[in-house]
DNA sequence: ATTGATATTATGTACATACATAATACGTCA
DNA sequence: TGACGTATTATGTATGTACATAATATCAAT
C-alpha cells in the first residue's frame, strides 16, 4: 500500500482511481473501508469519505452501506453531450450566423404532437418552423411547437427578431430536457430548406421540454448528416 | 426568506434550486453568500457548501471565490448519454442476441486510422468487422481496429466466440473514450451485412479509446437509421 | 427450518472549527 | 495617474466528533 505525503481528497481520489486503472483493484473487488484508507492515507475518515463519495458518483466504484465499496463492473459506459444554442455553435466557428423564420401559425397540433407534448386532442398549439444560417450556409432546420398554455407569452412574440429557442431559454432557464438522436433521409422539404437533395442523411435532434411536468415545447433539429458531427467530451 | 425545518444539505439543496427555477434567482443573479444561507437556514456553513457545490457540479450555479455565488447563465445543455453493450441492449429488449465474426486480420492500418489511433504509418494493427443482431435480424454492424502494440493479447484471442468489444471491456475497463455522432448514407457493405438498402440512413457511433494516451481501439458502428434511436436520461 | 428481534458494521450526514486560496478592494508610494 | 503590496472576503478543504441509517449477521423462540 503506498502512502501518499498530502493528505488532500483529490490526491486520495486520484491514488485510488489509479489503482482501479491499473488493476491493483479489479471489477468487482471490494476495497478498504473508509477507516481503513484514512489511516494508511494518514487522513480522516470524511476526507476518504468525500473521495470514494466523487469515485461513486463518477462511476467508478459501487457503494452500499454495510457491505463496502466495490469497483463497478462497468457494463455501459456515459458519455455527455453538450447541445450548445446554434448561434453561438455557428459563431464559435467563426462563421456568421443568419436566422430566417419561415412560419409561426397558431394551429390545431397533430396526433402525434399532442402525444409528444401530452397535449388534449384539438387544442391548437404554435407551430413555428425557421433555419439557422453559417455564413449563409443552411445549417440546420428547425420544426418545434409550443404549448400556449403553459407559454402564452409565445403568442404575443415576434419570433422574426428573436429565434424561439433563444426566447425560450430565456423565458424558461431552467426546463428539463429529453434529447433523442437519429438518422433519416431528407423529405422534400427538409432538403429544399437544407439546400441537399432529397433522400440525403440527416441527423437529426428531437428535444422534448418540461417545467414540472408541464410540456413546454417540443421540436425537431435536422443537420445535414454529411457534415454535422457530434462529439462527447472526457 | 423561506426557513426550512430540517437542515439536510438535499433539503437546502431542493429549496434553492427551488428558487432557481421559479424565478426568484434568476440568471446573473447572485445568491447570499454560504455564511449568511447557513444562517437563515438554521446550519452549519458545511452544509451549505456542500449543497451549493453539488448545484455548481450539476451546472444550475457558478461559484467563484471572493465573488460567491450566482445563477448560470446556462447558455448550453448539458445531456448524459448512455452506451450500453449491444448484447445488453439487445437483451433488455426482450430479444435473443447473437453475434457473428466477419472478418479478423492483421493488416497495415490505413491512413485514417493511423491518424485516429496515433499509429506509424505502415504498423500493422488488427482489423475485425463483425454483425450484431437480434432474433436474427441485423442490429449493428461494427469495424474495429485494435492497436497490436497495447493490446497484443488480442493476436491470440478467438473473437468468433467473444464480441471484441466485450473482450475489451473486460481486458482494459477503466479507459477513456470519445464519441462521434453522426448520420450517413449507408455503403454496399453496410448495407449487405444490416440487410438494408444501400443509400439509406445510418446512425453512426464512432468511438475511440484510450489508456493513459495511448490508443487501445477504434470503432465505427453503424445502425439503421430508420430504427435505432439515442435518448438522453434526465 | 423459518421467523423475528437484536447486535454489528460500513457508509452517510451534520457540525464546530480551523486554515488555505483566489479574487477583489484599497491605500500607499512613486 | 498608475503600479504594487496588503487587507479583506467568499469559497474550498481538512479534521474530530457525533449520531443516523441501511444492510447484514447472529441468535433465540416458535
Amino acid at each position: 500500500m503506498t502512502k501518499t505525503r498530502t493528505a488532500s481528497f483529490q490526491a486520495i481520489k486520484t491514488e485510488i482511481l489509479g489503482k482501479i486503472k491499473n488493476g491493483y483493484w479489479n471489477p468487482g473487488d471490494i476495497i478498504p473501508g473508509e477507516e481503513s484508507l484514512a489511516e494508511s492515507y494518514g487522513c480522516s475518515r470524511v476526507t476518504v469519505n468525500r473521495a470514494l463519495r466523487e469515485l461513486a458518483e463518477e462511476g467508478f466504484v459501487e457503494r452500499r452501506r454495510k457491505s463496502g465499496t466495490r469497483v463497478s463492473l462497468n457494463t455501459s459506459r456515459d458519455a455527455r453531450v453538450q447541445i450548445p444554442i446554434v448561434r453561438e455553435e455557428i459563431e464559435n466557428k467563426g462563421a456568421t450566423y443568419r436566422y430566417e423564420l419561415i412560419l409561426n401559425e397558431e394551429v390545431v397540433a397533430p396526433t402525434d404532437v399532442c402525444r409528444k407534448m401530452n397535449l388534449q386532442k384539438g387544442v391548437k398549439a404554435l407551430h413555428i418552423k425557421c433555419l439557422h444560417l453559417a455564413d449563409e450556409v443552411p445549417y440546420q432546420f428547425e420544426d418545434r411547437w409550443i404549448n400556449l398554455d403553459h407559454v402564452p407569452a409565445a403568442r404575443e412574440t415576434d419570433f422574426s427578431e428573436v429565434s424561439p429557442n433563444e426566447w425560450l431559454v430565456r423565458k424558461e432557464p431552467f426546463s428539463e430536457a429529453e434529447h433523442t438522436f437519429s438518422a433519416m433521409l431528407a423529405d422534400e422539404e427538409t432538403a429544399n430548406m437544407l439546400e441537399i437533395e432529397k433522400g440525403d442523411a440527416l441527423f437529426v435532434v428531437e428535444r422534448r421540454t418540461w417545467r414540472e411536468k408541464n410540456s413546454i415545447t417540443s421540436v425537431k433539429l435536422s443537420f445535414p448528416g454529411a457534415s454535422y458531427k457530434m462529439t462527447t467530451r472526457g
